[in-house]
DNA sequence: AAGAAAATAAGAATTATTCTCATTTTATTT
DNA sequence: AAATAAAATGAGAATAATTCTTATTTTCTT
């Protein structure tokens, strides 16, 4: 196997996990995820990484969800829900951020702002019938 | 003293300090406000009745910033700032959301939209100055 | 006033996350 | 390719926010 291939074989499959799911998984479900193919991947690289990818700007938080932090892989801003019922997390993406909200949020608060998440909650189908 | 004054004596209080703050303040952080006026209110009790409030819809949580969940009196829908820096939460009262927002996302997911909440992120301020 | 129900204090228990450090893997230099 | 330096990892200990347990106190109902 040539270097070029070795190189950070875990860190980037923990990415390619996370690019790969629409479910905006945990550090225990990417770990979960991973373990068919990559046993050999400790949680606490599992963890280590998505920190390094967060810290870089690479891969976002979307902050936690019934006490447990969710990550995705798409760092443009879009639009989330979060079902209270079951606790996943889709994405909304029929759903429009006016770009004039945040250079209003700038103007109004006068901070440099940054990033910006808009989230709804509520059940999701299956959970609203049962 | 009648009994109306003492229902309740400390789980009002916990209320009363969370509306009459703006720092959207943590368990911890409503504790410590509540030291000197009610020594006697310990810190299990004041995240049990903001659990308690919170079921009942009568306080919102923003989530959780650096790890702490924090809170916030106020129930309408508004727009947060979060310093990423500080970890400071603000309101921003004069930014608006567009309450075609919500009906969209309700068409868009087929899920039943029961809250919503904007945050923006960035530097306050005194943390961009520093 | 007595009994039932609810709330509380104190600290133990839980759990997601971070940290430590010895080891392994990868990169760099000779 | 061998030697050395740097970075990444596994395993489990440590941390810290939050929840839970239980005995006690307070409040409510009768």
């Amino acid at each position: 196997m040539e270097a070029a291939e070795k190189q950070f074989r875990k860190r980037n499959a923990i990415l390619d996990c996370l690019r790969q799911t629409h479910a905006h998984p945990s550090a225990e479900m990417v770990h979960a995820l991973l373990q068919p193919s990559h046993p050999d991947i400790s949680l606490a690289t599992v963890y280590r990484n998505l920190a390094w990818f967060k810290s870089r700007g690479m891969i976002q938080s979307l902050g936690t969800v019934n006490g447990v932090e969710r990550f995705d892989a798409d760092t443009q801003p879009h639009v989330h829900f979060v079902c209270t019922g079951c606790h996943a997390v889709l994405d909304l993406p029929q759903v429009e951020i006016p770009a004039s909200l945040g250079t209003s949020a700038e103007e109004a608060s006068g901070c440099r702002v940054r990033g910006c998440q808009l989230t709804f909650t509520g059940l999701c189908g299956s959970c609203a019938n049962s």
